[in-house]
DNA sequence: CCGTAAGCGAGACGGTACGTCCGGTCTTTAG
DNA sequence: CTAAAGACCGGACGTACCGTCTCGCTTACGG
């Protein structure tokens, strides 16, 4: 016996769908997120509001999915693996920095990292749906490195990430410092060194 | 020649100002800081809403002020030094956890980081009225250390303390992980090792 | 050749057209007729909102129905004739008193009128379907009365019943006077003085 | 101690009352009543919506006061008196009948009329800021035809009132017949027989 | 020491957006 | 082919706040 308040998935427009979600994301470029309502999203898409409160609880849910729905072709991301580790993280931060350069993922992605932090829900779906998948294809990347003795066997994968990556994080969400190709390539090194066997 | 439309300072109520802050701690601690508006801090406190538009631009700089007038006192900040850096650093991280840990304290300041993230303006006063007398303290303390041998003389000091807290204070943001003391014993002995002599 | 847009009334459901008046005249007389919609009726009916659109064109057609449905089966409707014009009129009259003072009827009755004044198709078909049988008989009555000499032989049956009718229509509608069985004996007087051979 | 939830009407602005007012009656006259919504009487006006629901309770009670204020000035309203009541009845009775033929008042006062069949708190005030006034005034002179002795002496003059317009009235309201000038005449002449000495 | 200009509480104002309800249309599935 | 179910676009509802704008009223200078 299903909830009848619940609305049926089946017959869910994946046209209007798709036009939410495409709204919300030049919405957010274009005026950032803030002043994003959820009325504006609905004129833009050409779709009533209802349709949007029938199938999101909140704004930010929406923002979510509008960014969930651009990674959704990524599934089998993989790093490169030249054997040289610290290369190949220095090439993957170095490829961080210049995206959170770009302005136009800068305010998206500010965006939802306000929404992160303020609901834990969607903290949670954020770390199921998009960061699980990315820092997985990151660990891999760092078992190789560890099976090739470039780091220690006994080291916590999951400290190494945050060790080489939250410092990077930080700086662009407070924008306390630069971000540059050294401080890329310093923070690869200081990890490295840290987690060295 | 004065602008006539700016108020004049001298002429400004103080037990006002302090209403107005204290509400908003108050109402941040109870409601959030989504569900907090000027008009319900200005009820809170038994003032006009003008007394708020007069003083400050936005609600993100009234609660920015009431943090700021809570660490009014602490100026001469200063971190335990007995000589062993390790075990210092553990109860300084060990604290900073607890206060994480507290609900009380959970709510205001992840209230203002979300401010800070959205406003480029508040999070450079975040970082000269906030950030940089209590890292200026820890700094001074790694830079003991550094005499003392227990650090690389060449060590970057803004980068020991972005491996040391960006971790844990990205973990807190995010809900991505546990705080625990072991962690926070971890991230020390980590960035040690990482800028060892 | 039959237009495709017109639904074929041979195929119509006779239990969704019930179940709908049915659900119609209850909610008026719960609700009140403002605050029923069309999709409440649907839903007390457990009917598809569309059944309800494909039938009637307005929800005033709808309670409207909902009356005519009611009085379906008195076609024969016919006043008592006891020879005494005056106290046949003062039985009938104090019947409508005594029906206007129903709640059960008022609510619908009220909202039917609101209807009505509101919409001159409706107010076209009220009076074709609903207000003329009634008065038919009534007048039928009054043909007798005037062969019996009680009544002025040129005298204007149609005006004879305004006359007779309206006031008590009209304290009725807007509430400006007591509904008593005194009131409907006056009234009965007065027409009969003003309408005398 | 006044209620806190009311607003201090001393601070009310006059030229918003005038202009809801002004816009309501206009679109009334443009739309008819159930086309208007107090979204558009706000924006008509040039007001925001709030504005209306603070001092208003209802679009009824908007429309209503719309009413009240046309009427404002007409406090000493007279009825003529020649000394012949029928001529002089006749008068105002054709009057009324031009009037119900005017489509600028007609949709008004139709609106008028069902707001006050659906809402009795706005029924009595219909009855004593609008009709009594002008009721009084009729039965004033009324009460001077029975003193010149062409009315009965104990005639109950607010049933002749109901005698003399609640058939007009019906009918305008139902549209069951034509409002002429003979049914004006016929009218007052029924009424006067009815109430002869 | 007194007028006057400021800050103050209060709260009405024109607005924007909220989240809900319903009108009327359209589509899917079952019978 | 009808009917139920219900999603869809649109638009009004009544509410909450926004930031601005008077109102009187204290309050503290400055002539």
């Amino acid at each position: 016996m299903t909830d009848p308040r619940k609305p049926n998935p089946a017959r869910r427009s994946e046209r209007s769908r798709r036009a939410i979600l495409d709204a919300a994301r030049e919405l957010i470029s274009e005026l950032g997120y803030a002043k994003v309502s959820i009325e504006s999203i609905a004129a833009r898409a050409g779709v009533g509001k209802q349709t949007i409160y029938r199938w999101w609880p909140s704004k930010g849910a929406v923002i979510f999915d509008s960014f969930l729905a651009l990674s959704e072709g990524e599934e089998g991301m993989r790093l490169p693996d030249t054997g040289d580790l610290e290369a190949d993280l220095k090439t993957v931060m170095r490829a961080t920095v210049a995206e959170f350069a770009d302005p136009a993922f800068e305010a998206p992605i500010r965006a939802l990292n306000m929404e992160i932090i303020g609901d834990p829900d969607l903290a949670a779906l954020y770390r199921d749906k998009l960061a699980r998948p990315v820092d997985e294809a990151k660990k891999a990347r760092l078992r190789s490195g560890q099976q090739a003795g470039q780091l220690a066997a006994d080291a916590d994968l999951d400290l190494v990430l945050e060790v080489l990556y939250a410092p990077l994080h930080q700086r662009w969400l407070h924008r306390s410092g630069p971000l540059t190709q050294e401080y890329a390539d310093a923070l690869v090194e200081t990890t490295l060194r840290a987690f060295s066997p």
